[in-house]
DNA sequence: AATTGTATTTTTTTGTCAATAATTAATTGA
DNA sequence: TCAATTAATTATTGACAAAAAAATACAATT
């Protein structure tokens, strides 16, 4: 008998560990016996997933677990940048706190002593602590509240986002070229080096998955899901 | 008795056109007799007017029509900007459709016959069709999904912009400029261009409403919600 | 005596459950 | 291969439990 946050975090972990697949479908049934409730609370919280974007439905056939495109993995980083581009800009701006500056030159300081082949774990963790210290950086609830949304998404892509320790290195490399620009409270730069950061992410993570799919030089992404 | 959907297209339209006030509780068992349809499924309505953007829920008190705050209203533009701004450098990127060329000429005749003053709800409607013009253009089918979320948070802030012709007129011209901006296929200049669009229509309707909320010169946004 | 503050009861409203109806998928038979 | 039947699953319903809000009664204070 558990509550319905814990069966939500519960059904969240199990997806983005994949011991639920994409496409499988979730019986209530079974979800109600699993954890000991009725299937009003359950579905209440199936209906969050789905707005939190774990969860495809279709009517009379129930939730599934989202799948994927390939084009909807570009879609995904594209809004990435659009969003996360759009917050480095504001934490640039409004770099009047003198806590971010702290937090960033910390993290830049952590990111130079990690050994990225021995500890990637740790580096992908502190890419996401400085993704997270601009979006709050950027005090913009809304986009915040988007930006975990997409995060949501791009863990769904865990599948094929098992980083090498060369696209780490990149990532890490370009973390610090952001924090960098949001030091100099350079509003262009921020924004241009946070885009092309995630564009690289995205050709990168996909190229290693889908190598062939972006296509040689002069030719444009392929649009195929 | 009424299906889910036109229970949904109701409510929505009532806290569009304010028949339902901001911060209204929603009574569960009102909506019930009122649509003749039983908890489950009206839940199932609110669950899914929460996920877009036009309710607000506290747990053991239920659903209520969102308030928005003037910095939330700050916060949805700025959103916009990100959003709609990237849509703009993508449509323009990605100018190969000719049927996208003819539909934007095709909306700047009709924008220079319209008179603004005695028909302010057709260069509206305008606007609106420009705007869903370009996210369609742009492809991306999440970034679309995001922006109807949007659009449907400024919709909840129209008791704040049922606007002036001024206004009005400025954004007839801003359109224009998009326009241009997309027909030269000026990624850089669309975005731009629709961002400063944003921004000014985000200020003069917060101006109107809000009378000195903005500051003078030199002086930054007020943060009191 | 009037009023304010507080505790208690009542009412209202949401949260949960189990049973039934409707829909979809699978199976079986010709 | 197709139709009819069966099984499995979601959709809906009404009843009940729990929580919150409102109303009432009462005491304390001015």
């Amino acid at each position: 008998m558990q509550d319905k946050q814990s069966v939500y975090d519960d059904i969240r972990e199990q997806i983005i560990s994949e011991k639920l697949q994409p496409g499988q479908w979730l019986v209530e049934r079974e979800l109600c016996s699993t954890y000991g409730l009725s299937r009003t609370p359950v579905r209440e919280v199936l209906w969050k997933l789905l707005a939190d974007g774990f969860l495809e439905q279709e009517p009379n056939k129930g939730f599934a677990v989202r799948k994927l495109s390939l084009e909807q993995i570009f879609e995904i980083f594209q809004a990435r940048e659009a969003i996360e581009g759009m917050a480095a800009r504001l934490a640039a701006a409004r770099g009047d706190e003198p806590s971010f500056a702290s937090r960033l030159t910390k993290i830049r300081e952590d990111l130079a002593r990690v050994n990225v082949e021995a500890e990637i774990a740790r580096s992908v963790a502190l890419g996401r602590k400085l993704h997270r210290a601009i979006m709050e950086a950027a005090h913009n609830e809304l986009m915040a509240e988007i930006s975990v949304r997409l995060g949501n998404l791009t863990a769904l892509t865990s599948n094929i986002t098992k980083k090498s320790t060369a696209i780490e290195k990149q990532s890490r490399d370009a973390h610090c070229r952001i924090i960098d620009a949001l030091l100099e409270r350079d509003e262009e730069k921020s924004e241009r080096v946070m885009r092309d950061h995630l564009r690289d992410t995205c050709r990168q993570v996909v190229e290693q998955f889908y190598p062939g799919m972006l296509g040689g030089p002069g030719k444009q992404r392929s649009k195929t899901g």
